[in-house]
DNA sequence: CTCCGATGTTAATGCTCATTAACAGCGTGC
DNA sequence: GCACGCTGTTAATGAGCATTAACATCGGAG
């Protein structure tokens, strides 16, 4: 816009794409490039700890040139969150719905531990900072993650349905807390090896989640 | 300067005492109070995410008020994460030692649970905020939680020594995530009850732990 | 060819923040 | 009764950062 009249008055901002992509929006390489950096920065350091900079950086670009991609910082993380949210709810629906209560959370395990070893950088960062989301995004992401808790509670209500729904849905918080360690353990598993223990040890820490004084 | 002639040869700073505590150095409330409102904030809003101004205010002070107390923001996590880390290994320790393993494993549990219900605060930071430690305390923090590890795992070790050590402390991780998940979930369970669930599930957890194709 | 939109870049701009200076009240040991 | 150390306060100071402006390149549609 070398000239750029000053008839500009039906845009406020630039020409670029900076909304987030509708239903059918084309994929483009170069944002999905920048979600990924994000996250692995956002996951490592904080999404406070991470500039503009550093994440552009990560891709070979200056920090300015995530405005023509985004509407801003926070407008990545609550695409990112978003995304996330719906990815597993998605999928935890599709699962969850086996009329084998049973076979339904293993199904659910599967998918959970799946996602978590494949995307530790997003597990993370879906845990930690759903309060820098914009309000209005914020709370979507958070239907939809009540949701996705739900799927897991209705399953397990079918499978033992004497345990109280506040204690179930106590267990699965629980449950999740266990799965979602493994970007912090990095141990010296390989994958299937940790798929199968995570699986083995949530599968029985629900197992064991049913009444009764445990030990003490 | 009303005074402070320019005689200060001796020392660079003032003369305050912001150095970390020496071993019998008396208990400072203030010290106590700002530490423990810092807590709150870092698990809150994160360490970048929370100012020192936001500190002193959630005790009634100004910002720079801290000074007075520590050398700096750093250092207030640095010596918050030490804290931890030694309360939870020096209790760790003592509990490990009951020569019946599996007796010891309970009080293993039961002694972890106690500290992340009562300071769920804690717990968060702990997990989160150690990459923001100055070099040196942060490789005192980590042997620290090295060793707590360690004692889980022996007192595993002994109890199931069939099983490998590498399995054997990705499970102790697991079972951190799943005892740590506490401060999120915050469930409309009373303290006891959420106590029973988690030392239930743990207990569960680790049992399945051992080897063998789960379920899938 | 030419124009324009997409995509970058490098300079502001303006705010927040950690840290330090300069200054002041208060209590206590002498 | 008074000097001084402790604990605060309110102003700098200086850095980092998100965001915006202004400017450049490039490829493709007309």
């Amino acid at each position: 816009m070398t000239s750029r009249p000053a008839s500009a008055a039906s845009d406020a901002r630039g020409p670029g794409a900076p909304d987030a992509p509708g239903p059918a929006a084309p994929p483009n390489p170069r944002r999905a490039e920048l979600l990924a950096a994000a996250a692995e920065l956002f996951a490592r350091r904080g999404y406070h700890g991470t500039s503009i900079g550093d994440v552009g950086r990560a891709v070979g670009l200056t920090g300015p040139a995530l405005y023509r991609h985004f509407r801003g910082k926070e407008a990545v993380l609550a695409e990112m969150l978003l995304d996330i949210s719906e990815r597993l709810l998605a999928e935890g629906t599709r699962r969850a719905a086996d009329p084998d209560p049973s076979r339904a959370l293993d199904a659910l395990l599967r998918w959970h531990i799946a996602f978590a070893l494949d995307n530790p950088a997003l597990i993370t960062v879906h845990e930690r900072e759903l309060d820098n989301v914009p309000e209005e995004q914020r709370h979507r992401v958070r239907r939809l993650q009540r949701a996705y808790v739900e799927e897991w509670v209705g399953v397990l209500r079918r499978r033992t349905p004497a345990l109280p729904d506040d204690r179930t849905r106590a267990a699965v918080h629980a449950c999740f807390g266990l799965l979602n360690s493994t970007p912090r353990s990095a141990a010296g598993l390989d994958r299937a090896a940790m798929a199968d223990l995570l699986h083995a040890m949530a599968r029985s820490a629900l197992d064991g989640a049913g009444p009764g004084p445990g030990s003490a």
